[in-house]
DNA sequence: ACAGGATGGTTCAAATTTGAACCTCACGCT
DNA sequence: AGCGTGAGGTTCAAATTTGAACCATCCTGT
């Protein structure tokens, strides 16, 4: 909470190491795996993740609130992107029936069909990037390391 | 390179919550970070790591190519950070002596005190999002892991 | 010396992102 | 019922990002 009036404590060179390796690998990544999908699919990662969140959800469809809560975008970004996506015809806004305010983002056959075809190329895009590089040892590090990270983060920040 | 026209393989559980840690957290400290930093110094992360990267060099200056390496921007994303940077006074561009089209970026005396300024602010928030939330042995295992992803990423994007 | 192709940076228009302001409606309390 | 606060989404202007096109210069081979 406080910033601290003392000496602040730096990063000694391992966890300047792990700082950097995190952002770089989180820049190169994303630029990888949004390249291959536009190239390939026409689809940002975000659309991706918005069709994918979509077709795991029971009816095929979330709250907009729920899917910016899944995704990491903020409400305004989540609106523009659904809206983007309900222009190319792979997901529709449907009003909820117990609040008047609510609206539901639902994927359509053609986003299902979008979907599958983008799928097998993103896969490939996220092993050569990511999974394959790592050894079982690695990967299983990173999963434990980043799923606290983003359980602290997404508790303490909203 | 190719696409396999077999069956893709598709991820594991193990290794999609490898991914989906992955995409969540650093989407969650970028924008811990950026935030931070924003509010706090005025600078958002891509300014800073411009700073950190000038004031790290020889004579405080780079290549703007040079920087584009080492953060991970496209040219023209970079050219726009550059003139944001120098019409705050923090940056200024001077031309290179040994190729004509060259331009060397150069943190100023005024870009010297806002860095000092912001970095104790900055390295809290870093420590607040990923750094004190590891263990010492998730932290290696943490920079290691993304260590070697960025440099495959780096040898191969380009 | 010079054609041809790569490099270094910038410019441009278009797409995206962000936060703040806003509107409508839901809900707990009196 | 009636008020006040807050939640759910959208809208808006401003800032940023991107890739492609571009210009000037450098470098290689001949």
């Amino acid at each position: 909470m406080d910033r601290p009036l003392d000496q602040p404590r730096w990063l000694d060179e391992r966890e300047m190491a792990a700082w950097r390796g995190f952002v770089a690998a989180s820049n190169l990544v994303a630029r990888h795996v949004e390249r291959q999908l536009k190239e390939d699919a026409g689809l940002s990662h975000t659309q991706y993740e918005i069709l994918v969140q979509l077709s795991a959800a029971p009816d095929g469809a979330l709250r907009m609130t729920d899917l910016a809560d899944r995704l990491v975008t903020s409400k305004s970004g989540l609106t523009y992107q659904v809206t983007q996506l309900e222009k190319a015809g792979l997901v529709a806004r449907r009003s909820c029936a117990s609040d008047v305010r609510g609206v539901f983002a639902e994927i359509t056959d053609e986003g299902w069909r979008t979907l599958r075809a983008a799928a097998p190329g993103h896969v490939a895009a996220v092993r050569e990037a990511l999974i394959d590089i790592l050894t079982p040892e690695q990967l299983a590090a990173v999963a434990d390391s980043l799923g606290t990270v983003s359980d602290h983060l997404r508790g303490s920040d909203g």
